[in-house]
DNA sequence: ATGTCGTAACGTTTACGA
């Protein structure tokens, strides 16, 4: 079962190069982040002649994610628990039937959080203790998940190219690491690491001050695992090339395979 | 040179979010 998370930066402007990644990147399940569209205006066809089923969360103009399957999807919810009075379209769960395993897959847009100190890093901190006291309540159940997505989050300094300039940020800055690691260290694996160490591999360039050119990027999307969903790990990759094509995203996929 | 995108709207330009 082959999963990817992409952050599109805008469904609109992406038809073209998504449509391209999908034909060729042979996903069983992707989710999808900042569409930036309301759900009656994602472009469902283009999905579906592709034989994906398509579950979204859309808002204006900002946030919204989705999740594609060529797999059967059952008990799809949307918003993440834990505050009745936030409206940002942010999280979706489905359950995406394997032909041996069934696996319940969790597709997130964590808050950026900047500028720092400020109400938009104290919406962050929060959403990120409502996500991990979602993934308690999904550890409880002792059965394959996984948490994909843009999770904003810079782990160490080496999933930076320039770790000094992001020292300050609300993508790095300790209070956000901790945040982060304390997610992980209720027992998750974080499947990019299980797989490839050391400095060098990101999922995102700025479209600023050539960022690509300089290869100047940071490690921002990730996989966490169940344990139950890491024993199934069998790839973990990054598809760095597509950053380099005509109207690209700043971010580019990740997936990973499960025998499942 | 403080650098680029994508989206929306009281739109041919500005504001916001990233």
């Amino acid at each position: 079962m082959k999963i990817a998370s992409f952050n599109i930066n805008g469904i609109k402007a992406r038809v073209g190069a998504l449509g391209d990644w999908l034909d060729e990147a042979d996903m069983d399940v992707v989710v999808l982040q900042e569409l930036k569209s309301v759900d009656e205006n994602v472009p469902r066809e283009m999905f579906e002649e592709r034989g994906y089923s398509v579950e979204t969360h859309g808002q204006k103009s900002f946030n919204g994610v989705a999740i594609l399957s060529k797999l059967p999807l059952e008990d799809v919810t949307r918003g993440l628990p834990g505050d009745e009075e936030d409206e940002q379209a942010r999280y979706i769960e489905a359950t995406v039937m394997g032909d041996k395993t069934a696996v319940r897959g969790c597709g997130l847009y964590l808050p950026n959080g900047n500028p720092v100190p400020g109400p938009k890093y104290d919406y962050k901190l929060a959403w990120m203790d409502r996500l991990r006291a979602r993934a308690q309540e999904l550890m409880a159940l002792e059965e394959p998940f996984l948490m994909a997505g843009d999770y904003n989050i810079i782990p160490q300094d080496e999933d930076a190219k320039r770790p000094e300039v992001w020292q300050e940020d609300a993508l790095a800055r300790p209070e956000s690491r901790a945040a982060y690691r304390k997610i992980v260290n209720i027992g998750l694996t974080e499947a990019f690491r299980a797989r490839i160490s050391g400095p060098g591999h990101y999922t995102f360039w700025d479209y600023q001050a050539g960022a690509w050119n300089r290869d100047d990027g940071i490690r921002i999307d990730h996989f966490l695992l169940s344990p139950q969903a890491a024993d199934l790990l069998t790839d973990c990759q990054i598809d760095k090339a597509i950053r380099g094509r005509e109207k690209p995203s700043d971010h580019v996929p990740i997936w990973i395979d499960l025998d499942a």
